[in-house]
DNA sequence: TGTACATCAGTGAACGCGCGTTCACTGATGTAC
DNA sequence: TGTACATCAGTGAACGCGCGTTCACTGATGTAC
C-alpha cells in the first residue's frame, strides 16, 4: 500500500553501493567480485540483476553519489570568505575534514578515474567538467579584494583556472588518503604543501596573462 | 658458456614485462591473471615464479622500467633551452611525443598511481619524487632571462614547485591518453589547455611568495 | 677435448575454489473490482 | 471490507570455466676435473 516494496528495494540498492564502495578500500572496481558485493550485503547472487545489469554499471551509480554529494558540499564551502588567502585555507580544510570523513568515496574517486571502466572514467570526467564549470561561475561571482580581475579574462582562460585548481583538490584529496591514519603530521605537512601551491597558482592568476618583458 | 641460460631467462622476463603492459590497456594490474600473462607469452603458467613471487612484483618491476625510463626521457629534454615560455612549449611537445610512443607506459603509470596495489602506489610514488627531485635541481642550475629567482626560493618552496609540474605532467599525459586516437584536435586543445596551465604557473612563480598589499 | 655431475628455466598433471550467469521458483506486496 | 489476480525482489540449484598454486619432472646449459 504505502509502497513498501519499492522503499525495500531503494534500500537493498544503497546497501550494494554502500557496501562496494567499502570493499573498494584495497582493491579497483573490475576487481571486485559480484557475488563478494551480494554475499556482504546478505542476498544472493542472482539478486544484483534486479537493481543493476553489471558491476561496472554501480560503479557509474556510484559516481555520481559520491560526486554529487561532493559539489553539493564544495558549494556549501563558498559563503564565509574574505580575502584570496583565507579562501584558500578554509576551502583546503573543508576539504580535509570532507576527505576525513567520506574517504571511501574519495578514494573511490582518485583510484576509477584513470581506472580500468572506461564508463566509469567517463562518469568522473563528466562530473569533475560540470565541478570545474560551477567553479569558474563561482569565481567570477565573488569579488575578493586581492584576487585577480576574473571577469577581464578570456573565457577559455578562466576555465583553465577552474580545471587546474579540481585537478589540485582531487590530487590533495589522494595525497590525504596515502597519509598514514596514525600520524597527523603528514596529513598537516600534505595540507601546507596544498596551500602553498594553491597560493601560487592564485599569484599567477593575479597576474594573468603576464607581461612582455 | 656464454651464459645463454641467463640471457634467455632475462629475455623471458622482458618478454613477461611487456606483454603484461599490453594487457593492461584496459584493465587495472589487480585484475589481471597470471594465467593470461604467461598465456600470452608461450610459457606455462608455473614458469611465472621463475621469474616473481606474483603479479603485483612485476607491477613494481614494471613501475621502475617505465619511470626509469622517462626520467631519462625527460633528462634529455632539459638541454636546447631559451626563455621560460619556449622551455614550456618544448617541453610538452616532447612530453605528447613520448606519450605518443609509449602509450602502454604512460597508461599504466597514471591507473596505478591510485590503484588498487599498494606496493605499486609506493613504487610509483618514489619514482615521481625522484623526478620532483631531479626537476628542482635542474630548475636552480638553469639560469632562464624572465624565469623567477629561485635560488633565493626556500628549499621546501622550490619542492613544492616542482611537484606541482610533476603532478602536472602526469594528469597532462592522463589526458592525452583519453583524447580519441583518430582526433588530433583534441590532442591540440589538450595541449593548449595544458600549456595554458604551465604558463600560469610560471607566472605565479615569477611573483612568487607575492605581495602584502 | 672428454666425461661426469650440478643447475635451473620451463613442463604438465592435478587440486580445490570462487566466479558470472541461466533458470524456474516463492511469497510478500500491490491492484482491481 | 473481501476476494482474486498480477507484480517482482529475492531464492536456490545448477552449469561450465578459469583461476593460483603444489609437485615431481625434463633436458639443455653450465661447471669441475
Amino acid at each position: 500500500m504505502a509502497h513498501i516494496r519499492q522503499q525495500q528495494k531503494a534500500q537493498t540498492r544503497q546497501a550494494l553501493l554502500d557496501t562496494a564502495l567499502r570493499l573498494l578500500e584495497e582493491r579497483s572496481l573490475d576487481s571486485l567480485p559480484l557475488r563478494e558485493i551480494t554475499r556482504e550485503v546478505g542476498i544472493v547472487p542472482t539478486a544484483f540483476y534486479r537493481h543493476f545489469p553489471d558491476v561496472p554499471s554501480l560503479g557509474v551509480a556510484l559516481v555520481e553519489q559520491c560526486l554529487g554529494g561532493l559539489r553539493e558540499a564544495v558549494r556549501a564551502v563558498r559563503d564565509g570568505i574574505a580575502d584570496s588567502d583565507a579562501v584558500i585555507g578554509r576551502s583546503l580544510e573543508v576539504l580535509a575534514r570532507q576527505v576525513h570523513t567520506h574517504r571511501d568515496q574519495f578514494r573511490f574517486i582518485a583510484r576509477e578515474r584513470h581506472g580500468g571502466v572506461a564508463a566509469v572514467r567517463r562518469a568522473i570526467r563528466e562530473q569533475l567538467d560540470l565541478s570545474a564549470a560551477e567553479l569558474a561561475t563561482d569565481l567570477l561571482t565573488y569579488r575578493l579584494p586581492h584576487a585577480a580581475r576574473l571577469d577581464a579574462w578570456q573565457p577559455q582562460d578562466l576555465r583553465m583556472l577552474a580545471e587546474l585548481i579540481v585537478n589540485h583538490m582531487v590530487l590533495t584529496a589522494a595525497a590525504l588518503l596515502e597519509a598514514p591514519a596514525d600520524d597527523p603530521g603528514a596529513a598537516a605537512d600534505t595540507l601546507d604543501l596544498a596551500t602553498r601551491q594553491l597560493r601560487l597558482i592564485a599569484l599567477g592568476s593575479r597576474h594573468w596573462p603576464g607581461t612582455n618583458g
